[in-house]
DNA sequence: CTGAAAGCGCTTACAG
DNA sequence: CTGAAAGCGCTTACAG
């Protein structure tokens, strides 16, 4: 634990023998920047030699900014936002960003918002919790700080980098009318998430568009348990549907489990397909066909739009082109006596 | 997207009527400092008027400080690090702290270091990820930042923050044992896991003492497939084993979902327990018992003692008391014909 | 093409 | 008890 000081630009310039002003615009060089080559090489070799690093925030305070980026997720533990997250992180590296967390609870916003805003921590804010009426809109909305808003986007906020949502109910939809199903159920997650309710609203279309009745509907928080109860009221059904769209991980894993529980066998008795994917499908007692969202891709282009807001260009929504992936799985087949 | 400049410490003292230095001295108060209490009162009102928050890289710059810490995991998206990382980012929090996450896929090491460190944007590092051997250690121990090894730990360093593992590995054996088990295997993870290899040991040793048979160990990658890949071999040896200790999560799912391919039932044929719990757990094709560990407590305690190295505290190894807890579920039962 | 100066927003001895 | 000054390590007009 020696405590040898990290060389400064004074020390690289020294060793080259210019001034630090002229060490300065090598380092940073625009590249146009009039400077002898020789000169401009020795200062590289010093600073090399010294393994030189500019300190952040000498340099931070001095143009006001910070190449650190800000991310608000509800909870670190969902493996989608996960994925999200480190796509996220990954390409912020790239872009010479370093990213801080926090997790968004509900409670700890407001102190984060003083953290990592008001201090002047950050340079920018991907916010992937945003729930309609939620109160980081409250912050953001009156902020003079770049955003984006990440899956959980913010309608009308001309700041919103999402997913083909749509094409994921449809695809949804398509997939088990294919399979020849006429009567459908389907758990959305609470109305305040606008994702959730396009494909929801597209896989509804969807179905109608065919010919078949409306499906039943069914809202549940995104939890196991939630989703569970929502499984027993389905399975309870006057008229119980022979397939069921799910709208996240945790609805598909509560649905098999209170499925297996009731003793209703999928996908004899009833299919399943889930919106988004995770390896862990393969493990539940029946693994699940799911809807494979490009979580990575969001992570990288929402990162990307941020920098570019950094960097003065206008916001705007942004849809991500990849189309969803269907994962086939054991939980959709045909309905039986069809 | 105004532009109204943040206050800054001037605007308060302005306002207050006293000099930016006395405004200082106040909001930075040790309470001992000699400020008048009618001036002192001027100064905290003209800050929360102006919602004065001190800008971190200026204060950072004069103090050497930045207030934040780096975490450096293997991947975001293991459940059970992701419950230490969120347990470590909410104490940070609470004493001041903010935190900026890396992944230390082993090729991104060197560069997180270079930004996080040499650039001086953390006055310490949460290090998560260190195997035996592994790259971080030759940045980490030539380094002169405070920095703790957590649940992955350095021996020797001086610096772990650690968790019971032997007692966990005992415990698993006890359960087993206690059932009426006498033929056990194993699935352990790398060498190069320290901790893995304490839970291995302990869990073999309670066996022996026990005057069974040592069990058949088998080691895997921390994958569902290469769980797999054992759990076939397992099923294929002579002396089959009625009862295996798995060392990880994947470890339980591959090894699960390859059972129900092989036919072998889980419990009757043979019995299984997990070392480390997740919720998740419930969901598989047999609920599997499992070792919960204190992840959060974990998180929480290594980031206290980091922070207080920080605070100048010499570093010292640290071994969270809490005792791990069996959580029955239905992979475990007595040996047929046992 | 290169150097000298000012200043980013703070904190902290040092005077008074 | 409070003010004036220096300085943390950079970058960037401004001179020369």
């Amino acid at each position: 634990m020696s405590t040898k000081p990290p060389p400064r630009l004074v020390d690289v310039a020294t060793r080259a023998g210019v001034h630090v002003s002229t060490a300065s615009r090598v380092l940073n060089g625009s590249v146009d920047s009039k400077v002898r080559d020789e000169t401009r090489q020795r200062v590289h070799a010093a600073a090399a030699e010294l393994k030189y690093r500019p300190n952040a925030l000498a340099r931070g305070l001095k143009t006001s900014t910070t190449t650190t980026l800000g991310l608000l997720v509800r909870s670190l533990s969902n493996p989608v936002m996960a994925d999200m997250a480190r796509a996220a992180a990954a390409r912020a590296w790239e872009l010479g960003y370093v990213v801080v967390i926090a997790e968004d609870d509900g409670v700890i916003t407001e102190r984060a918002w003083e953290r990592l805003v008001d201090e002047g921590r950050i340079d920018g804010m991907l916010v992937a919790s945003a729930s309609i009426g939620g109160p980081i809109l409250d912050f953001v909305d009156q902020a003079s700080l770049p955003h984006v808003f990440v899956d959980h986007v913010h309608p009308g906020s001309g700041r919103n980098v999402a997913m083909r949502e749509a094409d994921a109910g449809r695809m949804a939809a398509e997939h088990l009318l294919a399979l020849g199903h006429h009567h459908f159920g389907q758990i959305t997650g609470p109305p305040a998430f606008d994702s959730d309710r396009r494909r929801s609203e597209a896989f509804r279309e969807t179905v109608l568009a065919a010919g078949d009745p409306a499906p039943v509907r069914w809202v549940a928080d995104y939890t196991e348990a939630s989703a569970s109860e929502a499984a027993k009221a389905i399975f309870a059904a006057k008229h119980r549907p022979t397939a069921v769209f799910v709208s996240a991980l945790s609805h598909a894993i509560g649905f098999v489990a209170t499925a297996q529980h009731a003793g209703i066998r999928i996908p004899d008795e009833m299919s399943l397909i889930c919106y988004d994917d995770d390896p862990l499908l393969d493990y539940v007692g029946v693994p699940v066909t799911s809807i494979r969202m490009p979580m990575a891709e969001l992570g990288r282009v929402a990162t990307g739009a941020l920098i570019d807001q950094i960097d003065g260009k206008a916001p705007r929504d942004i849809e991500i082109p990849t189309l969803p992936i269907i994962v086939p799985r054991s939980s959709t087949t045909a309905p039986t006596g069809g």
